[in-house]
DNA sequence: AAACGGATTGGCT
DNA sequence: GCCAATCCGTTTC
């Protein structure tokens, strides 16, 4: 039976294991009564003030990244270039502001309806590789920001699908070179040889 | 009230 | 593989 993680799970200081244990995690929306799935195949791991890479860098607190302070269990959402919507698993403990972006999974549940919102088959690898793309398949927008990862909208669940070491690759973070030595740090982890990961997918 | 700029995508070569 | 669109939410004045 599928477990729902819970806030203890999402509480776990270590950002670096999280992004890493959600590879093959499902991640479950439920919008308008659709229900569609993925397992997570990629992710990337935001180290809250240390990192140069992220959004809460210097404990940065404004109206967007406010929400990353709040206790491990809630979605991060914000728009970026104008266009796509990346979601975020905000993790650890409050005030610690440390979060995971899910950067591409493998359709699970809901197929037909993923096929429609992004009008291509879920055969084709592009259909949610990459976090623009993810959003778009699972019909996360801006209106998810904030939303309770224990809640009925947005959830993940553990099937039991485990990825060996060996499995997974760990390299740079994908389009952080503002970010100087921190740009170099292997904090992306994605399946091996699975198509459904965003470019470059070589390790 | 106005400027900013980006955790990307996909179309074209 | 390269490169340009897109453009609105966020931030600051």
């Amino acid at each position: 039976m599928p477990l729902k993680l819970d806030n203890a799970y999402y509480g776990n200081r270590d950002v670096l294991f999280l992004a890493r244990d959600f590879l093959g995690k499902v991640l479950v929306t439920q919008v308008n009564g659709e229900l569609t799935s993925g397992i997570i195949t990629e992710t990337e791991a935001y180290a809250g003030v240390t990192d140069k890479a992220s959004h809460a860098y210097g404990n940065r607190r404004t109206g967007r990244t406010e929400v990353m302070y709040q206790p491990g269990g809630v979605a991060y959402v914000y728009l970026c270039y104008g266009i796509h919507y990346l979601f975020n698993v905000v993790t650890s403990v409050q005030d610690e502001p440390h979060a995971v972006l899910i950067r591409a999974v493998e359709p699970l549940a809901g197929k037909e309806i993923v096929e429609r919102r992004r009008n291509m088959s879920v055969f084709k690898a592009a259909v949610s590789s990459g976090p623009g793309s993810v959003s778009r398949a699972l019909g996360i927008d801006l209106g998810f920001n904030g939303a309770d990862l224990c809640g009925n909208a947005i959830w993940i669940e553990d099937h039991g699908f485990r990825y060996d070491d060996n499995e997974i690759a760990a390299t740079p973070r994908v389009g952080v070179d503002y970010a100087g030595e921190d740009a170099l740090l292997p904090w992306r982890f994605f399946v091996k040889n699975n198509k459904y990961v965003s470019k470059p997918n070589k390790f």
